[in-house]
RNA sequence: CGGGGAGUGGCGCAGUCUGGUAGCGCACUCGGCUGGGGGCCGAGCGGUCGCAGGUUCAAAUCCUGUCUCCCCGACCA
């Protein structure tokens, strides 16, 4: 039963003022979801319609793919995540129950699977195995944003392959990744997979999905052949003309002159002639200094994946004490360890003196200090990719990854199978993520006009939206009643405004809620025998005859 | 966690500086008109002004504390 005036689809005619991103603002309009505090969002009966229609299109391609769906629960005993060390991740929402013993809220459930996987699979003849399920994930995000974009409670389809070796483990990968091509594709949205940082989950392998819209929080360098996040993308920086090399370097005067700017329009030179000096602290290691070309910005994740271990930045005081006057900081004569950039590849540059007031030209990295060179910078646009073609930044909506995580979880929780002589071995293991949610809200962001929202088939909460523009007994209205009950029976999704408001609200709404096709039911369409069809797409408009409206209808559909 | 902003009827807002009867538009209810793009007329319902404390004859307004929400950044296993 789909009569709007019976259903709870609160639409609004202005969106709330916080709103920022498209989606955010459409969502709540359209009467799809509500807010009941910091990113945490009921779905109201619509928007939920639309999110079973997501969870529908995953099921069938996991089921697909021999993945089995299963269900976990949220809420778990601490004792597993001690063992895979997250329990210290603060995101991770930690509770007690009335005796004290420590419980978690799972923010994904790689804990749990493996549990039970350890339990159960015993032999290489249980194996390859891969179950998802899709399940509420609870994470205490320092800042909720944009919708449903970024919240704190969120649904997630989540699935785990388990195989005997890294072989077995990228068969099942590719398995998953073409599941997830072919559900981006059936939800009707733009996408790209990108190369992404592994993080702290380990494994020798990741990639994201990454549907592009400017509401995204993720930056993509794009090139024709090449595709990663900005966190791990690698180039050819553009070049940069440095001035003539010196025999040595030589003391300049620049005072009061602290930003490579300012010393860059002082000398006459582009800021990619000087090296920016970034001295970080690694804890037990003490500090190191990171050189990067003036005008390049560091790539933190690089940086720590190159060294393999974390750091931060190091606070004035200590930059002070062991090398000089911020400002003016430079690597020659330092005595500290340095990593240079890979893109540091010329023999004449500028950079700070470790004095007040004063710079160094003519630095030659080869030849004034030792130095391990390291990829450490951001791309940007412009840059050359490795294919040779010019990188292009977009954001984008992260709406899956797919990780190998090998032994990382295996390990710690002993999820371990027999070989075929016997000999024990962890199992090899891959998730595999994606976020209806974020399906769904990259869906409007790609898609909507200035009226509303505009949703593929796949997504739509309901195929067909018929609106009555006649009251009630009129003989119009009995015409459109009729056409509602045989779009039905021919098996429709069928929403039917029959409320007694009038045509520009019932028409506003239509565009605004998005679905497929619109069938209106006029005095002027009907006094000719036909009912008004136009695709929200399209707009293109089609007129049928009444007594075919149903069926032709379907057939627009289809098409 | 750093920076900025906002809490007044369901929604959007004014009123706060300069303390003195809580207001507007929309929505909602009732009646009527209208009926192909959020229409019109009339009559209504609805608010302890986020919360707590303080100053004052008197607080939405001044002071103190606190909570919540939003935006930018950091973070995002």
């Amino acid at each position: 039963m789909s009569r709007l005036s019976q259903t709870f689809l609160p639409t609004l005619k202005d969106a709330p003022a916080d709103a920022e991103a498209i989606s955010h603002k459409l969502m709540v309009r359209a009467g799809l979801i509500r807010q009941l505090g910091a990113g945490l969002w009921t779905y109201l009966p619509a928007g939920w319609r639309v999110q079973r229609k997501v969870h529908e299109v995953i099921r069938a391609e996991m089921e697909g793919i021999g993945c089995q769906e299963m269900l976990m629960p949220v809420l778990q005993p601490a004792e597993a995540w001690e063992k895979t060390s997250r329990y210290a991740i603060e995101e991770l929402f930690k509770l007690e129950d009335r005796k004290g013993s420590p419980l978690v809220l799972a923010m994904t459930h790689e804990e749990a699977v493996t549990y039970h996987v350890a339990r159960e699979v015993r032999s290489y003849r249980d194996l390859p195995l891969m179950v998802f399920h899709i399940q509420t994930k609870e994470r205490d995000e320092p800042r909720p944003r944009a919708g449903v974009l970024r919240t704190r409670e969120f649904t997630m389809k989540d699935a785990y392959s388990f195989d005997r070796d890294e072989e077995g483990l990228a068969r099942s990968y590719d398995l998953q990744a073409g599941a997830y091509e072919r559900i981006l594709d059936r939800c009707g949205l733009r996408w790209y997979r990108v190369e992404s940082d592994v993080g702290m989950m380990g494994g020798s392998g990741a990639d994201e999905y990454m549907a592009p819209c400017p509401a995204g929080e993720n930056e993509v360098a794009l090139a024709p052949g090449y595709a990663a996040n900005v966190e791990v993308a690698s180039a050819e920086p553009q070049p940069v003309e440095l001035p003539a090399p010196l025999g040595a370097p030589e003391e300049v005067d620049t005072p009061g002159m602290t930003k490579v700017e300012e010393v860059a329009s002082h000398l006459g030179l582009p800021q990619g002639a000087f090296i920016k000096t970034l001295p970080i602290v690694v804890e037990g290691r003490g500090m190191v200094l990171v050189l990067l070309r003036g005008d390049h910005r560091l790539n933190e994740i690089k940086l720590r994946n190159g060294m393999k271990t974390d750091f931060r930045q190091a606070s004035a005081e200590e930059i002070e004490e062991q090398l000089g006057p911020v400002g003016y900081l430079g690597p020659v004569g330092s005595g500290l360890p340095i990593i240079v950039d890979a893109a540091l590849t010329g023999d004449s540059y500028v950079t700070g003196a470790n004095k007040p007031n004063t710079h160094l030209r003519g630095v030659d990295p080869s030849r004034d200090f030792e130095a391990y060179a390291m990829d450490v910078r951001t791309v940007e646009a412009g840059d050359t990719a490795p294919g040779g073609g010019r990188i292009e930044i977009e954001t984008a909506i992260e709406v899956g990854n797919i990780f190998k995580l090998g032994t990382r979880y295996s390990e710690p929780l002993g999820a371990t199978y027999l070989d075929e002589n016997g000999a024990e071995h962890p199992i090899v293991m891959g998730s595999y993520g994606i976020g209806p949610a974020r399906i769904a809200a990259a869906s409007i962001e790609q898609r909507a006009d200035e009226r509303g929202i505009v949703w593929p088939p796949a997504l739509a909460p309901w195929q067909v939206h018929l609106v009555s523009l006649a009251k009630a007994g009129e003989a119009e209205r009995e015409a459109a009643d009729r056409l509602y009950e045989e779009l039905r029976a021919a098996g429709a999704e069928v929403l039917y405004d029959d409320r007694d408001a009038g045509p520009g609200e019932k028409l506003t709404d239509a565009e605004l809620l998005g679905c497929p096709l619109r069938v209106v039911a006029g005095r002027r369409g009907l006094a000719e025998g036909v009912v008004e069809a136009t695709e929200r797409a399209s707009g293109e408009e089609h007129r049928l005859p009444v007594e075919e409206a149903a069926a032709q209808a379907l057939a627009l559909l289809d098409d």
